[in-house]
Formats: structure tokens, sequence, C-alpha cells
DNA sequence: TTGTTATTGAAATTTAATCTCAATTGCAAT
DNA sequence: ATTGCAATTGAGATTAAATTTCAATAACAA
């Protein structure tokens, strides 16, 4: 069994549920997009192969897997959620600009240094986070004069 | 007229809209809170006062406020957007408990002098930013054992 | 004053997310 | 195996936020 349905079944374990095939399946799905994606990428996915799975119990795994530590939620310019798998996915942050929304990846250990020292103060486990800059990207700039 | 107002009047301006009396009133009562709030916050706010502006025109004129630079939107755990004034509130940032769902709110000069750095890097200039670390506090740490 | 264009409110609509509940399934105890 | 309890599921109803539509109105420049 592969880490992340290992690191599952522990978390649902833990908390009296059930690793069911409806989860594993909505795990490996989950885990074989190695990029942003959102609830409805899922649905269609696993009915693309015939797996009958109602978008409420999508809504419910995601719940747990999020809860579990295994996807986190970013946040895109969008109303609704969108996720990204952490086990073997590397970290990263983002920039987004107001008038284009383009979406720049960065990332930068000194200021992940500095989060891991706040937590220490505040005696806070951090699971992951998430931080955007929002603001104008370069091109964007020139027609933004009014600051 | 109030900074707020004069840094929105220039904004619209420069779009090409308009500074209506609508925009003004949604535009005062955003600034007079100074905590976050919500969209229906403001509507209520408003309809006590006898103003009788649609909840459209607030979600629209919320949006310009946003693009203006005057509020950034501010993610609670819940799923409708909260706001925050800008101009004249000390910036700070969010350790969210996953399990209890407490708010720690924090603020770290050296983090914000690093995210500057990086904006800088990508020549992006930033009109605000947010930072969340998800995680567990100090108490909800202890039954957290399954990682 | 006039014409153009942005803005507004009210209601309809869209969309995400949650809830309900009966049927089913997992699983531990027997 | 069998049984019984509690968790889980799917389908559809429901809730709630946000957006859109469109006719009436208002702002503003010429």
């Amino acid at each position: 069994m592969r880490a992340e349905e290992k690191k599952f079944e522990k978390y649902l374990r833990l908390c009296g549920l059930r690793f069911t095939p409806e989860r594993r399946l909505i795990l490996r799905e989950a885990f074989s997009i190695h990029d942003h994606f959102e609830v409805d990428d899922l649905f269609v996915r696993l009915h693309q192969k015939d797996c009958r799975i109602s978008r409420a119990t999508i809504y419910r795994t995601l719940d747990l897997l999020v809860k579990s530590g295994l996807l986190r939620e970013v946040i895109s310019g969008e109303r609704h959620s969108h996720y990204e798998h952490i086990l073997g996915h590397r970290h990263h942050d983002h920039l987004l600009c107001l008038k284009c929304g383009k979406v720049i990846e960065f990332s930068n250990n000194r200021i992940e240094e500095l989060q891991k020292r706040v937590c220490e103060d505040y005696g806070f486990k951090p699971e992951n986070h998430r931080l955007q800059i929002i603001g104008y990207c370069n091109r964007c700039q020139l027609d933004q004069g009014f600051t």
C-alpha cells in the first residue's frame, strides 16, 4: 500500500472511521493529479473510469483528506475550493495578479523557517500553510497609476 | 474628503467609472468597521441607517474596493468572503487550528521583509498579502497522534 | 439641455456545498 | 459464519453565496 494510503488509513482508524473502497479511489485519484484540482475534476475523472462515486462522497472525503494532512486547500482567485496533495509535492506559494489573474509560483526557505519559529512561539503544530501575495505583475503595473 | 475616499475616487476615475453616492456610503460603512466583516454585515448596518442599498450593489462595490487596494479579502474558515480595510489598519496574519477552529493572529516583520524581496525578484508590485498557517493549536495537539 | 454610458435595484439564476434519509456496507463480537 | 451496531453511501432536496439580467435612473461631458 502506498504511503499516502497508509497515512490516511491510520488517520481514519484513529478517528474511528473506515477506509472504504470509495475513499481509497478518491485518494488515488487525488494523488494521480500533480497539480491543483477541484471537486468537479475528481468527479469527472472518476466517472470516466466508471467509478460512480457521488459528489457528496467526494466532498466528504476531501474534508477528511485535508484534516488528515494529506491534501491542502489552495486558494485561487475563484470562489470554490481547489486542492493539491502534500506528500511528494514540492511546496510553493503564490503571487496573484489582481488585473490579469496571472499566478506565479515561488518558494522561499527563509520565510518557511520564520514561520516555523512563529509556530514555536505559539506552541502551534503546523500541518501546512498558504501564503498569497496579491498585487500587480510586471506587465500590469504600467496601467495602475492610481495609488 | 477622507483619504480612502480620495483613493477610491482616483481609482474609479482612472477606470472610467463613477464615484456614486451608493459607493461612497458602502466605502464609509466598510471603513467604520475596524474588524473583519462580511457582505451581510454591511447590508444590515446600512439598512439600519435607512440606506436602502441592494446586495448586488454591495457585492459590486466590494469587488471594486478590493481591486483598488482599499480592502483585502481575509480568509476565514467559512466558505463566504470576509473583508477588512487596509488603510489605517495594522496588518496581521493567522494561525488556524484544524481541530477546534481557533484563530490566532500574529505579525512578523522579517517575514514581511522577505516577501517584499520575493516581489522585487519577480518585478511584482504587492498590494497586500495573506498568510495562513494551518495546524493544531497548543491544546489540540494532544489528540492528534496519527502523523 | 441633451445624449451617451455607467449604475442601480429587484428578482431570477447559477453555483458550490451541505444535509437528509433510506439502503448498504464494514467490522467486531459472538 | 452469523449477527448487530454504527459508519457510509448515493440521490436528490436544500441552503446560501454570488452573479446575472434588464428596465429605470443617474452621472457627466459636450
